[in-house]
DNA sequence: GAGTGGTCTAGACCACCTT
DNA sequence: AGGTGGTCTAGACCACTCC
């Protein structure tokens, strides 16, 4: 069992866990299949048991396989194809594309908070609030507007921020860490000032992703992201 | 260092986990910061390097750390909420709910592949594939319009299949084990015929899952699934 | 060379399930 | 009792980075 472990390119973790994925997606083993033992497979690969637990704790994670104590590893149900979604800031998104970002200030003020959304902060119906409302252009073309509520105790200077250099987004996570986030995407119609604000039509429908963010128990942020449907989609993929 | 581990209700590996979670989510440590190494948890613990070591490895899986070898740990930034985004069987998703699910089978009919179509399931333009068009109802309402086109050669006996019983979704999974798939997320208009089918209105927008599945490098089957924007929505948590 | 993380081992004890 | 997974150890060698 003393093999000098050449720690080559290819991790032995990786080995063992591209066998089992190989044979999942290969149908060799289909859901609810038992798999062999971390001993079976540490016997093949010579492998100690450490390294195969390691395998198939990942495998676990990954939701390809389930494994229940005392019985064995077993090949888990797909019937969820379920990937990371990542709700990203707009300007790294862009630069990302390698396109150009800008950032159009349309509302900056101080308001008092309804009852809704006192609740929502856990502050008293007429607090004070922040309330911004930018749009953001890839390449000169508008496609998100963002309208955001932010708790001044957590950010007691946002109003003075210059958001042509920095997002909001961005800002946040750096006065407030990020402990907690809720959020829905949805399929709607713009408002009218949004409709105005994107350049497109009143009957255009919208991708409308409304987030709110915590940290230390406290509600930090809500914001509502509208994109134009005809600008914007999500993407994602799921690997076995 | 020989400490008789109780194994008690929580592993070692989790308090060094919860320490650090901590330590971020209530800003002791900020984005970028140098965290302690895995000889200083070890030590702080009195852990070896192993079990501190999964930690660490596991905190830089969730994205809340990264690390780089032979210089250290540190906070990651965090300008990406990324959660789990799980696309499921509409059956499996209402049944959860508590809820009555119904399909009604539109139309299952064979079809010629077009240019397009062809290419993307890799035959030859008009080449036969199957073609089915269902709605999925919640409680006796209309949520979603499934219009899915399927590969022959992964599921000859398509067309014979009770979908009021089975979906197609969880159908193809037995028969074709996933390997890959590929989604994208956006908001339009129905079509016509999505909007007769659904109870809605043309203009009524509708937030459109579109998504391909493979499997042995196969293409077994695209799909695009309509949902009222009124009636739908996707969502979400993250947690530091 | 000293410090870091990346991997691996050959044992160990435990909790759990099946028989 | 015997097999399974869940955790943990006290070492080890390696690759990498920084000084």
């Amino acid at each position: 069992m003393s093999r000098k472990v050449p720690a080559g390119p290819e991790p032995q973790y990786l080995k063992v866990k591209n066998f089992l994925r190989e044979g999942i997606s290969s149908g060799r083993w289909v859901a609810g299949d038992l798999l062999p033992s971390e001993a079976e497979l540490g016997g093949q690969f010579e492998l100690s048991r450490m390294t195969v637990n390691r395998a198939l704790r990942e495998l676990t994670q990954e939701g390809l396989v389930e494994r229940v104590q005392g019985v064995g590893t077993f090949v888990a149900q797909l019937h969820r194809i379920s990937s990371t979604l990542t709700v990203r800031d707009v300007h790294d998104e862009i630069a990302e594309r390698g396109h150009q970002h800008e950032a159009r200030v349309q509302l900056l003020e101080k308001t008092k908070a309804t009852a809704e959304q006192a609740a929502e902060f856990g502050l008293r119906a007429g607090a004070v609030l922040f309330h911004s409302v930018i749009v953001h252009l890839e390449n000169g073309v508008a496609i998100q507007c963002e309208d955001r509520l932010v708790n001044p105790a957590c950010a007691p200077d946002y109003l003075a921020l210059d958001f042509a250099s920095t997002t909001p987004t961005n800002y946040l996570l750096q006065v407030a860490p990020l402990s907690e986030a809720r959020y829905t995407i949805e399929s709607t119609l713009p408002s009218d000032a949004e409709a105005k604000l994107l350049g497109i039509a009143r009957r255009d429908p919208c991708l409308v992703v409304k987030r709110t963010t915590y940290s230390h128990g406290q509600t930090v942020t809500t914001v509502r992201l509208t994109h134009p449907g005809s600008r914007y989609l999500l993407q994602g993929s799921f690997q076995a």
